[in-house]
DNA sequence: CCGTATCCCAGTGGATACTG
DNA sequence: CAGTATCCACTGGGATACGG
């Protein structure tokens, strides 16, 4: 019976949820794809920032880039844009309250990410390697 | 100190793991790059399932893409491949203790998708109509 | 049934230079 | 400071056809 409390949430989902392609576990995939957007919500997460001190915690991301995720974190109402019409410009970016849900999501996966590198550390430091070092491979 | 128990976890990362690349939460995020990854754990989660299964159960791929998926998930080790050398050939895919370990995020990314479609259906409602009649744009 | 092989396109994201 | 503008390389992923 599916009266069952402990019943694994969100059971029925596995089979269905392909079907209509709003499912929710997809679209949480969509708003947060994109190379930097996990790390600009993090950094976010706590704190307001402006461009440049986002642009700083992110060092191999260039300004175009970051510009761009941050439009789209926008558009999606994960983050807002405070312009302050000053000389030199100033603009601070903040988190909003829907955006914040998806901490715990980011929290979450550094859990994992954490587990993971334990458990497979040294075959990620061949890969690692391997790949600064490919001739290695001739 | 550190020994504060309610301390926020990983707060400090925040400030630093952008520094070396193996980011816990970034690796997290790598592992589960790739369109189709996220539903294939997901699926897999409670059930072990033959290439075909899962191919019915996700009508818009290709059967490279799947192979290419599921091939990526397995070098990670979130999944295992068994070959039953039969004719015809049965192949089955089994998520590992440590794919297991996905799901709670992936649970988390359905309640955040579902709340948010809750609230902002009125808007993908009407970005989903912009995207089928790009005509009305005129 | 479970794949590979080939071709091809669109979008992501990097480098660099310029501007209000 | 906080962006645009251009150009361009790479790759993710789709369509289709073939193979063990």
């Amino acid at each position: 019976m599916e009266t069952n409390t402990k019943k694994h949430e969100n059971c029925f989902m596995r089979e269905t949820c392909l079907k209509d392609d709003l499912c929710p576990m997809v679209l949480a995939y969509k708003l947060l794809s994109g190379k930097r957007k996990i790390m600009i919500l993090w950094f976010l997460s706590n704190k307001v920032l402006r461009f440049n001190e986002l642009l700083k915690r992110m060092p191999d991301v260039t300004q175009k880039m970051l510009t761009k995720q941050l439009r789209s974190l926008e558009e999606d109402h994960l983050i807002t844009r405070h312009i302050y019409p000053t000389v030199p410009p100033k603009v601070e970016y903040e988190i909003t309250e829907i955006g914040k849900q998806i901490v715990p999501i980011l929290e979450l996966m550094h859990q994992f990410g954490a587990s993971y590198i334990e458990t497979f550390r040294d075959e990620l430091n061949a890969r690692k390697a391997a790949e600064e070092n490919p001739e290695i491979c001739s």
